[in-house]
DNA sequence: GGGGTGAATTTATCCGGATAAATATCATAA
DNA sequence: TTATGATATTTATCCGGATAAATTCACCCC
C-alpha cells in the first residue's frame, strides 16, 4: 500500500546523497561552502526545480543553509536538533502522551543530568540559575504572570541541560522540558494551584543552588530525584485531552519555516 | 545571517498550516483521506507545483502518505518515529556522542523501561525474548556471523521497547538500541572481544527471563542497572573516529525515501 | 574618510505543461 | 466463477521561465 519509490531513483534524491558523500570526503564543517545553485545545474545538466529540491531536502534534514547574495549559496549548517525534535513532540502528541508519561522518564534522567554538571557549571550559567530562581520567588500579580512564571521555572532546567557535555542527555532534558512547556501552555487547569507547585519547584531549585556550590554531586542527585517525584504526583491534574491541538503552532514557539 | 522568511509567507505554507487546521478541527484518524492535489489546486487557485510543495512538506513531518491511482490522494499517516529518530541520529553524530555517552542515559533509561514492562509481556512478545536468546546462545562460525549475533543482542531490548506502554519511553530506548547500532556497524572493532561480553550480555539476558517469569519488577530493574554497568565498562574500546560516516547510508538499514 | 545609494549576484517563489508510473476498476474471456 | 487484461485516475518526476526579495560590494557624494 505504501507508495513505493518509483522504478528509477529521483535524480534530486542521487543530488543528496553525493552532495552528502561529498561533505564525507572533504571532511566538511559547519560554514563550509557547498555547491551551490547553478554549479549543481551544471554538474547534473538538468533543471533548477531538481536542484533546488535537492538543496531543500538538504534543508529539511537540518545539513545546510542556504544565503542569499554575492558569496551565497549552499553551506553546510551548524547542526540543529529543533527539526528533529519538533518532528518527535508531534509523533509523541498523536501518542496522546500525558504529563505521567514525561515523568517516567524524567525522574531517571534529570538526577543523571544535574548530577553530570556538578562542578562544570561556569559562572555565567550559574549566575543565570540565581537569576531565574530570584525571578521565579517574584509574587506574580496577574493570572498571565503566573503562566508565564510556570512556565519560566522550566528555563532552570533548561540551564542545567545546556550545561551538559554529553549532547544526547543535553537534547533529552532540553525535549522532557519542552514537552512538559507544550502541557503547560496548552492547559492552564495547571495556573490554579501554581502557589503550592510553584512555591515547592523553586524549593527545590534553591536546595539545588547550594548544592552545586559545595559541588556536591550525590546530593543533587538526591535533591533533583526528589524534585522529580515530588513534580510528578502533582503531574495527574494534567493528564488526558491533548487531542490533537500539538498541529497548530504554540504561541511563543517561533514558527516553523514550514517544510 | 539565516535567511529570514521573505516578505509574504509562502503559499505552500499557508496550505500547509490550513491542512493541519483541517485534521484538527475534523478530528481525522490515521487512515482518513486529507484534500488531495486536484482539491487543494481548485480551493487556492495556484498552481499544482505549490501544492505539491505543501503535500510534501507535510510528508517530510510524516502526517499524510500519498497514494496513487484511482481513490488515492493523500490520507492521514500512522505517525512514524523514524524521520526524527534519524534527523536525531545525525545531529548526534555530528556533535561526536560516542559510547560512554550513550551509556550515560542507557544505564538509567534501560532499567525502568525493563521494569515497566514487568507484568505486561505478551506471550508472543516473551517466546521472541526467548528466541533471540537462544539465538544468541549459538557459537558464531565466521566473524560476519558473530558480528550480526552482536546486532542481534540489541533486538533483545528492541523487543522490550515494542511492549512499553509508554511511547516516549520506548522511543527513547528504541532510539539508543539504533545508536550503538551504529556504533557496532561502524566499529568492527568491537568484535574481536565478542566472547567475552557477547557472552556476557546473554548471560544477563537469561537472568532477565527468570525475572520476568516471576514477574519480579525490582529485580528486573537491578539485573538490567547491572547489564548496563557492566556493559557501559566495555563501551570505552567503542570510542572516537565517528567522524562523519553517518551521512552515508549505513547497511543493513533501508535506505530512507529521500527527502 | 564616512555614509548612503544602487547595481550585481544569488536564492525564493510560483507557474503550467509534458511524460512516466502506480493502482483501482471494470470488462472480457476462459 | 475466476483470472486476465485494458482503461481511467491520480500521483511522481522533471523542465524552463518569470518575477521578487535579500545580500554584498563598489561607487559616489558630501
Amino acid at each position: 500500500m505504501p507508495p513505493r519509490p518509483l522504478r528509477r531513483t529521483k535524480l534530486s534524491d542521487i543530488i543528496v546523497q553525493d552532495v552528502k558523500r561529498l561533505i564525507v570526503a572533504e571532511c566538511l564543517e559547519p560554514g563550509d561552502r557547498v555547491p551551490s545553485e547553478p554549479e549543481l545545474i551544471a554538474q547534473y545538466g538538468c533543471s533548477k526545480g531538481t536542484v533546488r529540491e535537492a538543496l531543500k531536502a538538504l534543508q529539511v534534514e537540518g545539513l545546510v543553509t542556504m544565503r542569499t547574495g554575492p558569496g551565497g549559496g549552499a553551506y553546510l549548517a551548524d547542526a540543529d536538533p529543533e527539526p528533529a525534535s519538533r518532528m518527535l513532540r508531534n509523533f509523541l502528541h498523536f501518542r496522546h502522551l500525558d504529563g505521567e508519561g514525561v515523568y517516567q522518564i524524567r525522574k531517571v534522567v534529570e538526577p543523571e543530568l544535574a548530577a553530570s554538571v556538578t562542578g562544570r557549571l561556569t559562572p555565567e550559567r550559574f549566575a543565570a540559575l540565581e537569576d531565574n530562581v530570584a525571578e521565579c520567588s517574584r509574587h506574580p500579580e496577574t493570572e498571565e504572570e503566573q503562566h508565564r512564571q510556570r512556565i519560566l521555572e522550566l528555563e532552570f532546567h533548561n540551564i542545567l541541560a545546556d550545561a551538559c557535555p554529553n549532547p544526547l542527555l543535553a537534547f533529552i532534558g532540553r525535549f522532557l522540558n519542552e514537552m512538559l512547556r507544550d502541557l503547560v501552555v496548552l492547559k492552564k487547569a495547571y495556573v490554579p494551584e501554581r502557589h503550592q507547585f510553584g512555591d515547592s519547584n523553586v524549593g527545590y531549585h534553591r536546595l539545588l543552588l547550594a548544592a552545586y556550590r559545595e559541588g556536591d554531586a550525590a546530593r543533587v542527585r538526591a535533591i533533583m530525584l526528589a524534585h522529580m517525584h515530588d513534580a510528578e504526583r502533582h503531574m495527574s491534574a494534567l493528564e488526558g485531552e491533548m487531542a490533537n491541538s500539538f498541529l497548530l503552532e504554540f504561541p511563543g514557539r517561533e514558527a516553523s519555516r514550514g517544510v
